[in-house]
DNA sequence: CTGAAAGCGCTAACAG
DNA sequence: CTGTTAGCGCTTTCAG
């Protein structure tokens, strides 16, 4: 037979088709009983149900993509996932997505560098999703970011391009929050342990700090730029604990600052009765430290709801899409690390 | 004109077909283009790039995928993703997966009870997946896991059913290990903190612990069973405080044993001047604990990888696969929760 | 209530 | 080097 094409590709399971033939059906028929959208004679569904089952019948996903023209499935890019504010943030979009009935894609861009976002995004635009979702985005994406243009993107924790919809805690103004109480406490001033550079939550969360000493007329110290890590809050944290002017640091999230108590206790200091220290995000542990860490608290699971609602109601919208941001609210929790500081 | 069939169709974005069009030349050459798997022309070339670049295109992924009968994807299922062994491992795969150009998928089973496992693996038969990788299914999956029977699957730390390659690591012999260095320590008995009833790995090292001291000719007393959560390390280390018997305790996990620290120290007990502890998993902030837990590392990178390899050398192969296990090693690392008993 | 046809977008094989 | 053809599996429309 000439030209009969095809060839070469490649059967997954039992098809439709397979079915159809064992229960002496047509394909149509499968496919009503598969979807129920239709009715069907209730001993045609028995025998259709029947074939299905004894084939291992399961519909081919790609195949109803095709046809439908969406995947059911939004993905979520981010640098690492085995992080706790990523990780919090990952499990609530799973949730909230699931509950829509979307599955969730991971995709990882390895380094922080802006170059590296445009082959991220060009796979991903390859990517079967629907939507996407851009969690903690240190470095990018830049304005190259290349992007299906009908993509609907939601942006979490990352610098206002105006371009894609946000979700955002105060985190201005709750790291003002946080240097005040210390300030209250009638601490002289605050030090800062602070995000990377190039991360636009380390930003805000510096940025807030300065304003609040600002406010109270005080010059800020130097910040200390840690990588997140609790290893970098404890290599960083030495310095700090050896200068006998600092009584109070604001760390930019809750390992550095476990990291950094870890080495304050190392040299001798008690918090808070020398040292007081607050973290960020409120993690698990953060309640279990000894003693258990004064932080802001994010709605992690809060966040990734909105995140998941965003990147829903933008599909099958015609651009451009509503480009509201929304800001979830994260608060100040007063445990056991922060105090009056020390008499001199 | 009569029965030309598919309306209701959705267009995703551009087609190849546009691109051909606007490039004047035929889809299979813009397809040649685009895989890069044969010669063109450079100037044909060009002009098909151009008219990409103009139009936005990117490839459907369905139907590629339709036509390829593979997805490029794999799925990883779990209870949740938030907890730190889960979000280390999930890292891993991801990135594992990632080197072999494979992007993952996230399922979750919400609940514990075996009877959910049946509507996720039906979900999941029908998720755009060429393998699974099941992470630390607890109370499942049962005998009635139902699966496309040619799915491969890996699976970790789970009850071997003899149907699915697991990876491993020495739980066993590793917690054994943790009791015997509390052992040589001089503590008379070793007290248990375990993970949940229904868990794999909760029953290994609860299994361990038992084996030792039963090997030191010591009646275990009876274990205390948590939900992995420092919350209930907390919550269940209270009794264990107040019990003067108690000089030393191996924990399930690492979130316990800080969660049973922070309670002891409620209770005016000095780790590990008064009571030793034990955790397991090494999560990056045992370091950073004051003092630093003494616990088992696991390699999760490790572990992820091997998740990974296993469930890609199944694919395409025909059952049966080859089903040996993979144990990855984990070590007890000595840091500073651990010392003698406190004299008499 | 059921069957036939058609096409979503892609690429292997073949024929120029 | 490039074009034609066919079909992966599914579901919507139309005709019976």
């Amino acid at each position: 037979m000439a030209g009969n094409g095809a060839r070469g590709v490649r059967k997954t399971g039992p098809s439709i088709g397979d079915v159809a033939r064992l229960a002496g059906v047509s394909a149509q028929t499968v496919s009503r009983v598969s979807t129920g959208r239709e009715v069907v004679a209730p001993d045609t569904r028995e025998r259709v149900l029947r074939a299905m089952e004894q084939l291992g019948y399961s519909p081919n996903r790609a195949a109803r993509a095709l046809r439908d023209g969406r995947y059911g499935s939004i993905g979520l890019l981010a640098h690492r996932f085995d992080r706790t504010g990523e990780a919090l943030t990952t499990d609530a979009v799973l949730r909230a997505a699931e509950e829509q009935g979307y599955s969730v894609s991971l995709i990882t861009v390895h380094d922080a560098e802006s170059d590296k976002w445009e082959p991220a995004a060009r796979r991903l635009a390859d990517q079967t999703v629907d939507g996407l979702i851009i969690m903690r985005a240190e470095g990018g994406p830049g304005d190259s970011f290349a992007m299906r243009p009908s993509m609907p993107v939601a942006v979490s924790d990352s610098r206002p391009h105006g371009r894609f919809p946000r979700v955002a805690s105060n985190e201005f103004g709750s790291a003002k929050d946080a240097v005040w109480h210390l300030l209250d406490l009638g601490h002289r001033t605050v030090h800062h342990l602070g995000g990377p550079e190039g991360s636009e939550p380390a930003r805000l969360r510096a940025a807030g700090w300065r304003a609040a000493l600002l406010e109270a007329g005080i010059a800020p110290p130097a910040p200390i730029l840690g990588d997140w890590t609790a290893d970098a809050g404890h290599a960083l944290g030495r310095a700090l604990a050896e200068d006998p002017d600092v009584t109070a640091v604001f760390c930019a999230n809750d390992e550095m600052a476990l990291g950094l108590i870890l080495a304050l206790h190392e040299s001798g200091k008690r918090v808070p009765r020398d040292v007081s220290v607050i973290g960020y995000d409120g993690i698990a542990l953060s309640r279990f430290s000894v003693p258990p860490l004064t932080t802001i608290q994010q709605d992690f699971p809060r966040i990734g709801a909105e995140l998941v609602r965003m990147v829903l109601s933008q599909i099958g919208k015609p651009r451009p899409f509503e480009v509201a941001d929304v800001v979830v609210p994260s608060e100040l929790v007063v445990r056991g690390t922060t105090g009056p500081p020390p008499e001199r």
